[in-house]
DNA sequence: GTGTTACTGTTCGGGCCCGAACGATTGCCA
DNA sequence: TGGCAATCGTTCGGGCCCGAACAGTAACAC
């Protein structure tokens, strides 16, 4: 239950706010669905698969791509969860503290850190990630087959088209 | 940027981890193309359209919902965008210490507190708003106009699923 | 009237999140 | 070989974010 007015509503009073200015309509809606999704899918799946073995949103993130590859590079860790380095330092931290994850330096380049899973991590990955893959199957289901591919193409796109426009880039 | 690896290479990578256990692959790659993406644009909108002002993400959205419906209470702006009445307490004390909305306790009600925009709110979120949906627009240029809309049609159906399948709700 | 129950917004503790500044390390090149 | 620019991960300060616990208020049964 989001809104409790309906598009057009809000379509209604926005134009009325802007006055004679054109608005985009359906890419307001867009962006904006977008970030209701993204926010509503995380807590969906949060609180139903990740806080019962106490792991956080990006922490799951982390260990996903350690159990996929093995061995990261801090960096590229962060870059692929897409969050800054300095975010990762704490949430590393909180991993390792955990004895999920281990950090290990590299001997040829000593300002490079790699992370890895831990033999404790490897077992909740195994045991977590198909759980995990359920509850993503079922936020799709109901969405017609050629729509996700469409879904997943268009929401690329626009990654694309943000990140290339970001001047921290 | 996001991925030093190819789709192809994560697909072989997650079958080699889970075994013969069936993985939704076209799932997978949704939601997490839904979470680069939605932190992409909120990334891209922050660092290009509301940082020069000062303003958080969260922040724009409650005051675009005060500029849009002139009055709300607290319970429906933080179910609105999406956030706790705890995270909302927070956001409110900034915007109000920076002047730009008012707090409005009920006379009818006391538990009851609304939130409305004081004028400079209403002043900045005129300068904004064209601005904002300006960038909203660049973002989803380049996908077809019926893609967008089967674009946020998808992401109002992963709203839907998500929350009802909530607890919480 | 008076429990009792439900609902409001707030506070608290802890984790995530970022940009900016920083010390350490490396590679390049003059 | 020595200086210098680039890159690494960390630290710092401040804001967002949430669930749980809380005090105040309202509604309702009895």
């Amino acid at each position: 239950m989001p809104d409790q007015h309906s598009l057009e509503e809000t379509e209604r009073a926005t134009q009325e706010r802007v006055g004679r200015l054109a608005v985009d309509f359906p890419a307001a809606h867009a962006i904006m669905s977008l970030y209701r999704a993204a926010n509503a899918a995380r807590s969906h799946l949060t609180n139903t698969v990740l806080r019962p073995h106490d792991l956080t949103w990006t922490g799951f993130l982390v260990m996903w791509l350690l159990w996929l590859w093995r061995s990261m590079e801090t960096r590229h860790v962060a870059e692929s969860v897409g969050i800054s380095k300095a975010t990762l330092t704490g949430v590393t931290k909180t991993l390792v503290a955990r004895g999920l994850i281990d950090r290990v330096p590299s001997a040829v380049d000593r300002r490079l850190v790699s992370l890895q899973l831990s033999d404790k991590g490897e077992e909740l990955m195994a045991e977590l990630y198909p759980e995990f893959n359920r509850a993503e199957a079922e936020l799709v289901a109901g969405i017609p087959g050629a729509d996700i591919t469409t879904l997943t193409e268009s929401l690329r796109h626009i990654v694309t088209v943000a990140e290339e426009h970001d001047p921290t880039t």
